[in-house]
DNA sequence: CTAGATTGTCTAGCAGTGCTAGGATTCGGG
DNA sequence: CCCGAATCCTAGCACTGCTAGACAATCTAG
């Protein structure tokens, strides 16, 4: 039956070109613009298209904020793995954060940012959160000394957190970015 | 000409009467939920009044933005200024920002979370946010130990920003907000 | 004390939002 | 070819921020 399965696959298609779209409109003008009648327009349909595959508006943004968090995961264990010390692989991890969070500010935010359900609701964000956390927790552990770990780890995740929202807000100045993130990583390690 | 302050007067209380509403129902039901007609509502008077003392609902906020930034300004030279050393000093301050960003979550947004061009368009406010940054500076001045104060104060007010928003977010532990506090004074001051 | 001007306030309405019900249209199976 | 089903769109609801214009209250002046 080669016809249902090519609907599937529109139908699959079509809902990766809303997650796409989604996320470069959001990128280019904001969450805040993204509304249903221009992400419509935008893939050639009519609104209440998206709601055959989304339960709502919020739901887009939540997709959104989870293969960005796939993404992230990436990026952090990258970072992290492929350095000769833990020192360095701290460092490494702390800026490709900042990066991340720079580059795909629109992303970062319905990851971390916007007013989300997203943490308990869903089935697997938890998990996907957890793995996240899991990278920093991996990085830092080399510098525990007797702290707590856990603890640890939610001090030095919320201080990048803490850049890379105030820095997006333009409340830090911004050509220092990398040498807070060497400081923050100095200060910790020492 | 009693006339002519009377109004002015009364005009002045509905001022404050619509800053002191928009914050309560802010802290009750949240910004997204406080709307021109609810808020009008609540003051027991039309929509078009607001605009009249604003320019627009943004602007609100940002009016409570700043009386909060003052309320903050205080919270921390105080909490700074009343303790026996700088270490305690500083661990004051962390927790007093903590604080009050957990009991005034809303004002909190409205200051550092919520879209707004708060920050170099208004005339005062640059000058409160400066204010803000120096009492987190005098309180880590004495651990700079060589290194650059201002960036070092940027990443002590990032650090605990990000504590306060992924705190209010649910993603950190809530009752170890204090332990993390703690731990980043240690961090830092070590 | 009254007429006119000014100030203040409200009603009604605009365009835009998220979201949905119902009809139209296209498509696949018999 | 035709009927049922899946698909899609038009139209509309209740809400949002914001504004124009009518109305009422108040002050000023004669």
């Amino acid at each position: 039956m080669p016809t249902q399965s090519r609907r599937e696959r529109a139908r699959a298609e079509r809902h990766e070109l809303i997650l796409r779209t989604a996320r470069e409109l959001a990128e280019s003008i904001g969450w805040g613009a993204v509304t249903t009648r221009r992400l419509a327009e935008a893939i050639d349909y009519s609104q209440p298209v998206l709601y055959g595959h989304f339960e709502n508006m919020n739901a887009i943004a939540d997709a959104v904020a989870i293969q960005g968090i796939e993404e992230l995961i990436d990026v952090l264990r990258h970072a992290r793995t492929s350095t000769p010390d833990a020192t360095a692989g701290l460092n490494a991890l702390a800026k490709a954060y900042l990066k991340y969070a720079s580059n795909h500010p629109a992303v970062y935010e319905a990851i971390f940012v916007r007013p989300t359900d997203l943490e308990f609701a869903s089935t697997d964000s938890p998990l996907l959160l957890k793995t996240a956390f899991a990278e920093f927790q991996a990085a830092i552990e080399p510098f525990a000394a007797g702290e707590d770990l856990e603890t640890l780890t939610e001090v030095l995740w919320s201080a990048l957190h803490g850049q890379a929202t105030l820095s997006h807000a333009s409340r830090l100045r911004p050509e220092l970015s990398s040498a807070r993130a060497d400081l923050l990583v100095k200060v910790i390690t020492s």
